[in-house]
DNA sequence: AGTGCGGCCTGTCCGC
DNA sequence: TGCGGACAGGCCGCAC
């Protein structure tokens, strides 16, 4: 699924043709996604002028005036604005219709996804309110980095993908953040220096501001709001490449299981 | 309190 | 060509 690239890129295209709509009909085909779509959503949300698009973490918010939408892509979740009405594929769950015509279409193979809808600030939603900082924010910097992972035995590679550390690191740029920073994946978090940290930081910040420049990872499914895919995964050092050669040396790129997901690593460059 | 794992669900790919 | 099993970008909730 979407990792924060993925989201931010889908936010950006969808934005044009939200902000400022107002939602004419809500069409519900499957109900059943992480958890079920309230059934007060097409009450909520009829008739409602969109104000504001806002993303967090991986959670887009759509902001109306009367209380704000949380909807999260899950694994295989895609947003796409459609000008006319186009003939449905499977999993196109859910359909916002505008005044305008135009149509904005939720499909979730997986049903990882979710859509959800709070009365009060969205920061304050229990899924939303325990979540560390985003990671491209000045609040994300070695300092925080360093002192949170002190004492901690955990590998530093699931460290910075559990969303209460910093949100917004999925398994693909966790990979390529570490090859970037020089840091085996497998060392303890509470071993790495400050020095290292900084490197690390540093790679976070790079890998997902590029990341969103290219429009995201594509590896199978993944679209953005104009249905088109990104082309980061060109950039890929590390992920998905074992067997391959080191971009920097002669080494294979090496793949373990780590907190049950791929890791993959170079174990001549990451120490 | 921190850590690791099961499970939600469908699609795809690989080996037999 | 069919079938079982492993695996896939997330992440909550639980047991230890």
């Amino acid at each position: 699924m979407p990792e924060l690239p993925e989201v931010e890129t889908t936010k950006r295209g969808i934005a044009p043709f939200v902000v400022g709509e107002t939602v004419a009909k809500i069409i519900i085909r499957e109900r059943q996604l992480r958890w079920p779509i309230p059934g007060t959503l097409k009450k909520q949300l009829t008739h409602e002028l969109i104000r504001k698009l806002d993303r967090r973490a991986k959670y887009l918010l759509f902001y109306t005036e009367s209380g704000c939408m949380l909807l999260h892509l899950g694994m295989s979740g895609s947003l796409r604005i459609l000008d006319k009405d186009m003939p449905l594929t499977k999993h196109d769950h859910v359909d916002f219709v505008f005044e305008s015509g135009r149509t904005l279409r939720f499909r979730d193979p997986r049903k990882f996804g979710s859509i959800l809808w709070t009365k009060d600030d969205p920061h304050q939603h229990k899924l939303i309110a325990h979540l560390g900082p985003e990671p491209l924010h000045d609040a994300f910097d070695t300092d925080y980095l360093y002192q949170k992972s002190r004492k901690r035995s955990q590998a530093v590679k699931t460290f910075i993908m559990d969303s209460r550390v910093v949100v917004g690191v999925g398994n693909i740029y966790a990979n390529e953040a570490l090859f970037m920073a020089g840091i085996n994946p497998r060392q303890k978090a509470g071993k790495v220096s400050k020095a290292r940290y900084e490197k690390l930081v540093t790679a976070i910040k790079q890998v997902l501001a590029s990341a969103i420049k290219k429009g995201g990872t594509t590896l199978r499914d993944f679209i953005n709001g104009e249905g088109k895919p990104g082309y980061f995964r060109n950039e890929l050092n590390v992920y998905d490449r074992a067997g391959e050669q080191c971009v920097n040396c002669e080494k294979t790129i090496k793949i373990i299981r780590l907190g049950q997901r791929s890791t993959f690593y170079c174990s001549s460059c990451q120490k």
